[in-house]
DNA sequence: CAGCTCATGTTAAGGCCCCTAACATGGGCA
DNA sequence: TGCCCATGTTAGGGGCCTTAACATGAGCTG
């Protein structure tokens, strides 16, 4: 393949060579800029440099942009989370709370894709990938949970499940009603990431967990 | 002033009499019908019966309405919150718990307004009223929380905001992400608001209070 | 290397929406 | 009774979404 290189570069003939890579690029700038609404399939052409009407040789609709910008999203929102788990070393209480200011920090530091996932009315099969992605980043909480619930003594273990459901829950809010700090929110006495781990080290002490040894 | 009765009686003549409310409750049908992104200011003129112009009489543009239902659904919203704490009565515990089915009965029985309030991106100094309103409810939740925190003892207390934010942020956490059934979300183990009631057990153990004595 | 094919562009056009300007109506007060 | 202005109306510009019909050229095939 000769490709047309323009991953950014400016020449170009008749036939852009990347075209749908720059239609995600394109929307993850508006909609970090004006939110999912304010993203516009017209808009994100001529960002590419193609007509209005280009993009529907990548995508069936608008929509079908943005379900694959929250399927990317959720491929990075997991491979974060994997990260920051690390597998629940060096231990879990350590790990989970890196996996908490990493949820926040993802929803922070890539709005663009925070809002695609869970902002922008997708409806999640949409897509098959979609909910596969999404499935996915959740295993990853599911797993962290199961591995906290097995230091619990037997008789004591809540459903794996529903602690996982409740990290997201509160992850979740906190994120969307004080995660970006400026955008015409409610003030804070803490920070969105703090607000979090408060939170879940009160939730894990409610489950007798012990506190965290690390700050 | 001889009202023309058109809260829904159709005869009218060239003035409508009460267009400004016909708009709310337009765009209270059409945003519980598809969100609030499907929600159209020319829309609403048709369903009131007038023609397209004629909102901008009331409102100056579309988001403007749009912030109008936001501050309605927040007085709603703290009137059933008010009504479900019930100023703390028979006790602390039994109140907050019925304040927690409240908050979710709202997310899920008045999906516009939620949608309005929380997520169709409406900034809360679009205007005053609306901060206010805004304001006021979580008002409920705080005074719940600090009702709650009397009964630790001196030096076992968090702070009531902290604390406050965090019932927030669980609760908008379950209703965003589980609170309406069957939107193409995913399935739950359990009832969103058995959910959230026993993640906010968890949590108030946590804090060192008694589990509730009614389920 | 010539020629074909089909993925990926383009322009044109219909329909809907937001919003403004200019005009029309009639309810209620002087 | 008659006037005023709040609240309607129509007309129109500009933008977006989407489809249809047409154009280009990259890469395979012989």
């Amino acid at each position: 393949m000769s490709w047309k290189r323009d991953d950014s570069g400016q020449p170009r003939g008749y036939h852009h060579g990347n075209l749908k890579e720059a239609l995600i690029r394109a929307a993850l700038g508006l909609i970090g800029e004006k939110g999912p609404s304010g993203f516009t399939f017209a808009e994100a052409a001529r960002m590419a440099g193609v007509s209005p009407a280009a993009p529907y040789r990548h995508y069936r609709d608008r929509d079908e942009l943005l379900a694959d910008v929250a399927v990317r999203g959720f491929s990075a929102f997991e491979a974060d989370l994997v990260k920051a788990w690390d597998g629940g070393k060096p231990d879990a209480e350590t790990a989970f709370h890196r996996l908490g200011r990493a949820y926040l920090a993802f929803a922070h530091d890539q709005p663009a894709f925070y809002s695609a996932m869970f902002e922008a009315g997708v409806p999640l099969d949409a897509n098959a990938e979609l909910r596969a992605a999404a499935d996915r980043a959740f295993l990853v909480l599911r797993n962290a949970a199961e591995t906290l619930i097995a230091a619990l003594p037997q008789g004591e273990r809540p459903p794996a499940l529903m602690m996982a459901l409740h990290i997201w829950a509160m992850s979740h809010g906190v994120a969307a009603l004080f995660g970006r700090g400026d955008a015409g929110r409610r003030p804070l006495p803490m920070s969105a990431s703090d607000l979090l781990e408060a939170g879940m080290l009160i939730y894990l002490k409610g489950l007798g967990l012990p506190p965290d040894k690390a700050g």
